[in-house]
DNA sequence: ACCTCATGTCATCATGTGTGGACATCATGT
DNA sequence: ACATGATGTCCACACATGATGACATGAGGT
């Protein structure tokens, strides 16, 4: 960060976070399919072929997208007070998210998928799941994903445009209900 | 259906039926973006231009899947029992259908998401909100459409392979469990 | 000043997709 | 038997999209 770096009109690294940038907006947005590669060169201000060059491919960009998202700290659970209203919150500012997306659809791209699956385990299921285990619920990882789906849903159903009072409440009332259907997961054993 | 039908060698209300069947389990299990008319024609063992001049274009074609598949009685709510297995069942079976697809992701084309909102409003939603609203419980409405984004979510994850518990447990595990995960929205109110 | 390589630009290809139209062929009434 | 309309088949267009490679151009070392 110390280091000065000169104004320099070819900079390699600059083209590839302005790509990376743009990608992961529009990617969280639109998702992966509906996302192309021109609309991402476009909003970069980048030629779309330096894709290619720096990230292989589009699929590339992707997953660098998915894990520069990543960069956060411990990521608590979805069920800790105030996790919910916010990330509520920002996905109606910037969207949903690809991990989201990708816990409701699967990717085409194997490698796309793999990515995917791994960031929706460690940043939203495994959280929840050790919370689970310590409240000594019978179940834990299937609980901890059964609440990311439902979450997922809502989540996604904000902005799908079939839900009109679903889009038209406010993240926290949203929040508080989704915290309120959460918890009849914190239930003790119900086996028929 | 008593009217006795030669087998004709062309059969234009056979086509469009053969049409519809195909299109119905292709856009269940695929969605209407990764079906193709090339894959509709070939399962129906018809010409995919026949498309066009029965029902209009691909859109055409699914909007009428859309309005084909409710051809059952009066909807129940997703918490009356025995509905969530049979549901979660079938979604297993045959893919989750266009409705929920639509839940969680907008149409690009406008008049496919209105039949698609619809649908899904009067088959799920509808009956979710009667429900609540007999209960007393406020903001039915937003009540019954996060419960059914929820069970979307949870429908749609089973499938995506981004979850490992939740695609391998049984359904009636997972319905048992998605039950207890709903019925948290029929507690009283809890305002902030 | 010049050489060399990184960086950027552009044209183009290969492929997939929905749609429309031209043509063939069968069924049916007279 | 024949005419006519319904039905089916096939080809090809127009468009979008991801990828590739040839070429231009700027920057930095010597």
């Amino acid at each position: 960060m110390g280091t000065v770096t000169p104004l320099r009109r070819r900079d390699a690294a600059r083209s590839r976070e302005q790509l990376l940038d743009a990608a992961t907006v529009l990617f969280a947005e639109r998702g992966f399919d509906r996302t192309t590669v021109r609309e991402i060169g476009e909003k970069a201000g980048v030629d779309p072929a330096l894709i290619a060059r720096y990230y292989g491919s589009k699929t590339g960009l992707y997953i660098a997208a998915l894990h520069a998202e990543t960069g956060d700290e411990v990521p608590p659970d979805l069920l800790q007070h105030g996790r919910m209203t916010r990330l509520l919150g920002r996905v109606s500012r910037r969207g949903a998210g690809p991990v989201f997306q990708a816990a409701v659809r699967a990717h085409d791209d194997a490698s796309a998928q793999d990515a995917a699956r791994a960031e929706l385990q460690a940043r939203l299921v495994e959280p929840l799941r050790v919370r689970f285990e310590a409240k000594g619920l019978d179940r834990p990882r299937l609980r901890a994903e059964l609440a990311v789906a439902a979450f997922a849903g809502i989540a996604l159903g904000r902005g799908a445009g079939a839900f009109d009072a679903l889009a038209d409440a406010g993240p926290d009332d949203v929040a508080a209900l989704t915290e309120q259907l959460l918890q009849g997961l914190e239930a003790p054993v119900n086996r028929g």
